[in-house]
DNA sequence: ATGTAC
């Protein structure tokens, strides 16, 4: 499977420092060039990634792709698709993939400031993420604090966070700052499976496990102070709270159940792949449209998990702190999805066009002045929210024109794993990872311990490393660094 | 990512 030895940089062409493009005559069958963004350390370290160019090359394939074949600098392997990966499909003769959005549907990420420093919450911090820990449940087949009946799951499927907001979870204004409102239009909650449905409703308001956490963190840098104060971040020691999770059990079985509608389609259609994993259908047929359908409900099941997070985090302040969520400001910053598929007018080579944008574990980052973007955002850019490991940083970003010119609008979505799960279990053996992380000042809580080896620095890149290839390659700029100071983990 | 294989 694993070929080994082979150099990939005699097949990547080096295009400057931050771009590396894969020719098309890499593999007959490709439509279009594949594009890379990443360092040249990035590239030489590239060898444990070999399957994840290999996919690069593969989702070249697929009718109707656009461009390039575009992958992020925290690529890695994924499901057909790489992670880090995006791919525009033509409407009219493009396809939509399942493989290429990924199990978790709108995993995303989300930003709350406050107006707390750091000292302020020191000596409440355990207390604080101990309540947190409580009130926003977390860990494999974690159930919430409130009950959705099926049919109300398609209230929740149609208007995403607007529904949170409507039963009291939320702030009016919170929807102004979340992609798409909170609300993507187009969802079908009739296409997504009873058995989808019944899975996600006691999943609302639930993290979940894996790389999904919730993290209190303090501003450590901020490199554009004018940027940051229109996201209310004004200082060095500023408290956030960053959210990291999707749609649970309810997107991972949508997508199990297209998968399998899309594999007949695939053949159906007479669509060629190189690998069956990269099963699509036509955007224009109807197991195309069922698909988006049922993926954008998906979406904002999603969002309004998000949502209802957000509220159990502002209550849990609010305990521990002793004051109101509005005085203490806790105000949304943003909120943006990196598993995601959307149709979305660009220029290429001149022209309008509508295409269907494929994001895995990939960021919109729309530039300064586009309509899709808050009103309060539109000169500075969209804020875009890019995790990185509990041991170390995250940051906020902003789009930029020159993404939307190369890569539909999009950047990286963390930091991108260096070890499997199984390789960095065996490097930390032994090692009390959360007893590690207080030693310097980090307080975690987790449902499964193990899993904190899986998730520890050394099983990632260093996300700085791949934010500077995003700013110095200029599809996004740095606003500010955080760093995290309590942990919540599945 | 995930009722981590119904």
């Amino acid at each position: 499977m694993k070929e080994v030895g082979k150099d990939w940089k005699t097949i990547l062409q080096k295009v400057d420092d931050w771009r590396w493009l894969l020719p098309q005559d890499y593999k007959r069958g490709m439509r279009v060039p594949g594009l890379i963004y990443a360092s040249e350390e990035m590239i030489e370290q590239i060898s444990g990634e070999e399957m994840a160019i290999e996919q690069v090359a593969n989702v070249a394939f697929l009718p109707g792709i656009v461009g390039y074949s575009l992958a992020m600098p925290d690529i890695h392997w994924g499901y057909g698709f790489p992670i880090g990966g995006v791919a525009a499909m033509g409407l009219e003769d493009g396809v939509v993939s399942p493989g290429g959005v990924g199990f978790d549907i709108n995993c995303g990420t989300r930003v709350i400031r406050t107006n707390l420093a750091e000292e302020d919450i020191r000596p409440k911090l355990k207390e604080l993420v101990n309540q947190i820990f409580r009130d926003v449940p977390s860990g494999v087949g974690s159930e919430g604090l409130i009950r959705v009946a099926i049919k109300e799951m398609d209230q929740v499927l149609t208007k995403g966070a607007r529904w949170a907001v409507e039963q009291g979870y939320g702030w009016p204004e919170d929807l102004e700052v979340i992609e798409g409102g909170g609300a993507l239009p187009g969802a079908n909650p009739e296409k997504v499976s009873r058995k989808a449905k019944e899975r996600g409703a006691p999943q609302l308001g639930t993290l979940g496990s894996g790389n999904h956490f919730l993290e209190i963190q303090a501003i450590d840098h901020i490199y554009d102070p004018e940027k940051a104060a229109v996201m209310g971040i004004h200082s060095v020691g500023q408290v956030v709270v960053f959210v990291h999770c999707g749609s649970r059990g309810l997107g991972h079985q949508t997508c199990e159940d297209y998968l399998e509608v899309m594999e007949a389609s695939a053949r159906r259609y007479n669509i060629h792949l190189p690998d069956r994993q990269l099963a699509c259908a036509p955007i224009r047929s109807p197991e195309g449209q069922d698909y988006i359908g049922a993926m954008t409900a998906a979406a904002n099941f999603a969002f309004c998990n998000r949502q209802l997070i957000t509220h159990w985090v502002r209550q849990a302040f609010a305990r521990v702190i002793g004051k109101d969520p509005r005085q203490l400001e806790m105000h949304l910053v943003y909120d943006v999805a990196h598993n995601i598929a959307k149709i979305e007018r660009h220029r290429w080579e001149g022209k309008e066009i509508t295409v269907c944008v494929h994001r895995k574990g990939a960021t919109r980052a729309f530039p300064p002045g586009h309509p899709d973007i808050p009103v309060k955002y539109r000169e500075i850019g969209q804020p875009v929210l890019v995790p990185g490991d509990m041991g170390r940083y995250s940051f906020l970003l902003v789009g930029t024109q020159r993404a939307m010119a190369e890569t539909w609008g999009s950047t990286c979505h963390g930091a991108g794993r260096v070890r499997s799960r199984a390789a960095a279990k065996r490097l930390l053996k032994g090692v009390d990872i959360a007893q590690q992380l207080e030693r310097r000042g980090i307080y975690v809580r987790a449902q499964n311990r193990a899993l904190l080896a899986e998730e520890a620095s050394e099983a990632y890149k260093d996300v700085a490393d791949v934010v500077e290839v995003l700013h110095e390659a200029g599809i996004s700029l740095k606003v500010a660094r955080m760093r995290p100071i309590g942990v919540v983990k599945g």
